[in-house]
DNA sequence: CAGCTAGAAA
DNA sequence: AGAAATTCTAGCTG
């Protein structure tokens, strides 16, 4: 219609010119709604899915403004039946509505009586209903307010919870007053969760998300269980609110593979809850020692699946969820819309980049040429380990001391994801290790000598892609990943985001295979950064070797 | 009680 | 669509 940069087609994708003027005005405003599914140079594609738009819905934004956005920066007329199903798709959010009756207890309530004739229908929900109370009332069992949710999400009608919470058993927890306060956006994603009752906060790796569950907690001033990936970002979690809150050392328990403290705020990692012996869950009662009055859930887009049944059993209590990356690569962003809530809050990365939270970051994607005898070996290897054999090429090595030998000041992070090949690149660069096996107290212990700068170069296994906070990290060069992981690579990144004293710009590598399947993984990795605006830049190995030393014969 | 190892799970 | 890696428990040792 108007030349604008957004091609709106009738199967729900959106191809956005990435050259166009008016790209990123565009971006932002199709970000909150619409998911990114490819980024290749010119052209992206973007999908509405009835998730993205009932995100954006619980988020406040109604059909309307969607409608605007893309009829503003379409270049031709939007289909009818698209902007048709749009505003359908999104007027089914909160349609039906959990409410607390004075009377009944848990309710159904439907704005619409033949919705709610329709779902009560259905054999998804026999047994969560209860006696109808009137018209626009069903009651329900109270047990079944998550996996209500989650039936209702799947039948297309995803309920608003209005029911409330329990305030939980109280605790006096603030934020410590010593020259600091929240940033804004820390402070808007904690009303947007308190407004919201409960839901999912994301905000880019280094952006401060502890910061934001401390300022939850403060909130909520009640017992807290903070869930985590791992022993050692559960410890991070305890320093920091030691350092932010009123809290002390002894309020705060460690509920871990080592320790199993039940204290008013307790630290729990994924694994202990969902260990189990001869079938049963062994560490269950963590959720019931205690009349908690928040739950965090830390690193969200990990949360395991039996974590989600536990959760749908704790609707009651105000759950908050924290991530860089909402996508899951196992598809289960809906267990999350339901169970613990939609997306309250979230900032695109550049945003905070530009306000100078997150420092700056330079992506550049670096390929290697495989020597003959590589090229053989790749060519005549079946396809499940080919990855491997073109990931760990040998060729790789020189190039990733070539990257670091041009930041000769810079602490850098060598992160991968095959053993064998890290201890390789471990020996040839003369730097230390942190994989599984590394003990806790080994990994404090490399990780405080990194902070310290004592330690240059440290070579991270797939741990790296949890929460490790090493603030100096400036340079990350990645060797290898998992399948092509989005969600991956945002961490990575995300280790070298943390803002530099002197706002110095961070430098992610990524040396890949050409002509291998190591190219086609890393394009799919590099798809979710794309969307946050990070842009890569594609150079021959050779640029960063420099040119070849003259032949001596 | 710290440190190590094998084995299970997802 | 599959393989690798991680993290837990439990049992042993000095």
């Amino acid at each position: 219609m108007n030349g604008g940069p957004l091609i709106v087609q009738s199967d729900k994708t959106l191809l956005l010119e990435v050259d166009h003027p008016d790209a990123q005005a565009c971006r932002m405003a199709i970000a909150p709604f619409a998911e990114l599914e490819r980024s290749p140079e010119h052209v992206h594609t973007y999908r509405l899915t009835p998730l993205g738009l009932w995100n954006s819905r619980a988020a406040g934004h109604d059909a309307e403004s969607v409608v605007d956005a893309l009829i503003k920066f379409s270049r031709y007329p939007v289909p009818h039946a698209l902007l048709v199903d749009v505003a359908e798709t999104m007027d089914r959010y909160g349609r039906l509505q959990l409410l607390n009756d004075p009377v009944h207890g848990l309710v159904l309530r439907g704005l619409d009586k033949i919705v709610l004739l329709e779902v009560s229908k259905s054999k998804k929900l026999a047994g969560m209903l209860g006696a109808r109370l009137d018209d626009e009332t069903i009651a329900v069992h109270g047990s079944e307010r998550g996996r209500l949710k989650q039936a209702l999400l799947k039948l297309g009608w995803p309920a608003e919870d209005l029911a409330g919470y329990v305030d939980g058993e109280a605790h006096s927890i603030d934020l410590a007053e010593d020259g600091w306060t929240l940033r804004s956006y820390q402070q808007e994603a904690v009303d947007g969760f308190w407004a919201g009752g409960s839901g999912v906060v994301v905000l880019p790796c280094g952006a401060g998300k502890t910061l934001v569950g401390a300022a939850a907690m403060a909130t909520a001033k009640a017992t807290t269980l903070i869930l985590v990936t791992n022993t050692v970002a559960g410890r991070q979690w305890k320093r920091e609110l030691i350092a932010r809150t009123s809290l002390t050392e002894e309020e705060i328990g460690e509920y871990s593979g080592e320790r199993k403290e039940i204290r008013p705020v307790t630290i729990a990692t994924y694994q202990v809850l969902t260990s189990r012996r001869g079938g049963t869950f062994t560490h269950l009662d963590l959720f019931g020692a205690r009349d908690w009055g928040l739950v965090i859930y830390d690193e969200v887009h990990l949360l395991p699946a039996p974590i989600f049944r536990f959760t749908a059993d704790l609707q009651a209590r105000r759950r908050l969820g924290l991530t860089a990356t909402l996508v899951r690569e196992d598809g289960r962003e809906g267990d999350v819309f339901s169970l613990i809530g939609p997306k309250r809050y979230d900032a695109p990365w550049k945003d905070i980049e530009a306000q100078g939270w997150i420092a700056p970051a330079e992506c550049v994607e670096v390929r290697v040429t495989l020597t003959e005898a590589e090229r053989m070996t790749y060519a005549v290897t079946d396809s499940e380990e080919r990855y491997k054999v073109a990931a760990t090429a040998r060729t790789k090595l020189p190039v990733v001391k070539a990257l670091i030998d041009r930041h000769p000041d810079e602490q850098v992070l060598v992160i991968g994801g095959f053993l064998d090949q890290l201890h390789t690149l471990g020996e040839y660069l003369d730097a230390p290790i942190v994989e599984g096996s590394t003990t806790n107290k080994e990994r404090e212990r490399l990780f405080d000598a990194f902070r310290s700068g004592e330690l240059r170069t440290l070579v991270l296994s797939k741990v790296g892609n949890f929460s490790i906070d090493l603030p100096e990290a400036a340079v990350a060069i990645q060797v290898s990943g998992t399948f092509g992981s989005r969600q991956e690579e945002a961490q990575r990144l995300g280790r070298v985001l943390r803002p530099k004293g002197d706002g110095r710009q961070a430098h992610f590598y990524t040396v890949v295979s050409r002509d291998t399947i190591d190219t086609e993984y890393a394009a799919h990795r590099q798809r979710f950064l794309a969307e946050q605006g990070y842009a890569y830049t594609i150079v021959d190995a050779d640029d960063v070797l420099g040119p070849p030393l003259p032949q001596v014969d």
